[in-house]
DNA sequence: CCAAAAGTGTTCGCTATACACCCATGA
DNA sequence: TCATGGGTGTATAGCGAACACTTTTGG
């Protein structure tokens, strides 16, 4: 389990000092995933007031009158983690009649998957303590997080396989066994690296970067970078991509 | 276009009249597909009062302190169509800020599959006018529902080949011609009669019914049904359906 | 008989899978 | 020279696409 400890405003929910400019009854809740040696981890914080004091939490908060959902994800994960302009999307929405103490609470839960390169750059603010934590060691969580994540993970095992989003869990310059150890990681599987290389590269989806991996005590491997031009012509045409 | 009438009960949201005991800011719209001779339909309402008086929308309502969002979908479509029981899932939550006039609202979708043999229950109830449209011609719809629905066909197109729910619109016992005719309706194109036959028996998802077509002008095609249990049995075995 | 749909058979090429193998490099 | 991962080759089985074909039934 890695605990990058990380300072950052947590304008988590917490209905006893909700402001008046945001919906009440409604919020929002990110799911931040980041791979740390092959392992997936997720961003949590802690809350350090109010009822849910010093427990485990998704980073998320109120939605204001004047915010598109997707930009309150943004705004949260942004105050959170000083990364911004994230693959992010809208997992589901939670509204369990008993899922918030005292009132009635429906969440708007977004995940995004934070590159390997931001993945340090989330420890930069100050405020209420954050740390990752591997899917698989999770803390107590507060109210339904734990299902949420439950859920999240699910869905991102069926999207990384049905669109290339996964590359946005890894360095821009990568070599083809760290996406195929990611795809092992977030798949729990086992995959044959020659035909994982064949599938991968009849894509046409790598560019590569005429670089090679430096200080390794092995034969350096090639590195390649996502070729987004290349997908979006594919996409065009009705290419599916399929892991 | 199909325009069979239906008169329901429709608590489609309205501000001015919006009842103390539910949420406010927080709607429920309700996607309800139906096939009518092999084209997709759907469901919608038209409001007699309020704002929209006199426009169609999608058949939804407001969530209640003490419901759960999938039975404020539910509810709603029972009131509106006196079906239950049905395959419904959450689709989206649409929260454009502009999206609803002079109020914020935040509307969570659900959609539902309506089988052939209920398609005519739902013109039992008395209220607002309803009736099915074929998704490709669509009049003229309130606030963002044209494109909450141009969302759900484009869901129901992937998962309907990922998942076993398109039976959910055939009746009972149905051909294989009728399968292979939603199939084709839904994704917009033809599919190899005799190379669909084979991939769906492969599945051994089809129990026989030991019974034929009547009443046809040429040989009469076996029923079949779906079969619920082989495929529980098979989802266990980690199978995975594709069409 | 014909029309229409039911249902079967067969070919061909691609792709997934499994696994053996050689290459380059630092310690 | 060995360990480690980089990278290539290849045989085989199975599946999908394409399409020719036979069967059954009502009119």
């Amino acid at each position: 389990m890695s605990e990058n400890s990380l300072s950052s405003f947590s304008s988590h929910v917490d209905p006893a000092t909700t402001p008046d400019n945001v919906i009440k009854a409604l919020s929002i809740d990110n799911l931040i995933f980041g791979l740390d040696h092959g392992q997936l981890d997720i961003l949590l914080i802690k809350h350090r007031e109010g009822i849910s004091a010093g427990r485990w939490a998704l980073p998320g908060g109120w939605i204001r009158y004047d915010e598109n959902l997707r930009d309150a994800a943004s705004r949260h994960l942004l105050e959170l983690t000083g990364v911004s302009d994230l693959y992010l999307e809208q997992l589901k929405t939670f509204g369990r009649v008993d899922r918030f103490p005292n009132e009635r609470v429906v969440t708007v839960s977004y995940y995004a998957l934070v590159s390997a390169e931001d993945y340090d750059l989330a420890a930069g603010h100050n405020a209420a303590d954050a740390c990752w934590f591997n899917v698989r060691a999770l803390p107590e969580l507060i109210y339904d997080h734990a299902e949420i994540i439950q859920y999240g993970i699910e869905q991102l095992q069926q999207n990384v396989r049905r669109r290339p989003i996964g590359f946005n869990l890894l360095p821009e310059k990568f070599t083809l066994l760290q996406l195929q150890e990611l795809y092992e990681s977030i798949l729990g599987t086992k995959l044959d690296k020659p035909n994982f290389r064949r599938k991968i590269m009849k894509m046409g989806l790598l560019a590569s970067c005429d670089e090679k991996q430096t200080g390794v005590a092995h034969r350096a491997a090639k590195l390649y970078r996502f070729d987004e031009q290349a997908y979006n012509t594919l996409m065009e045409k009705g290419f599916s991509f399929e892991i």
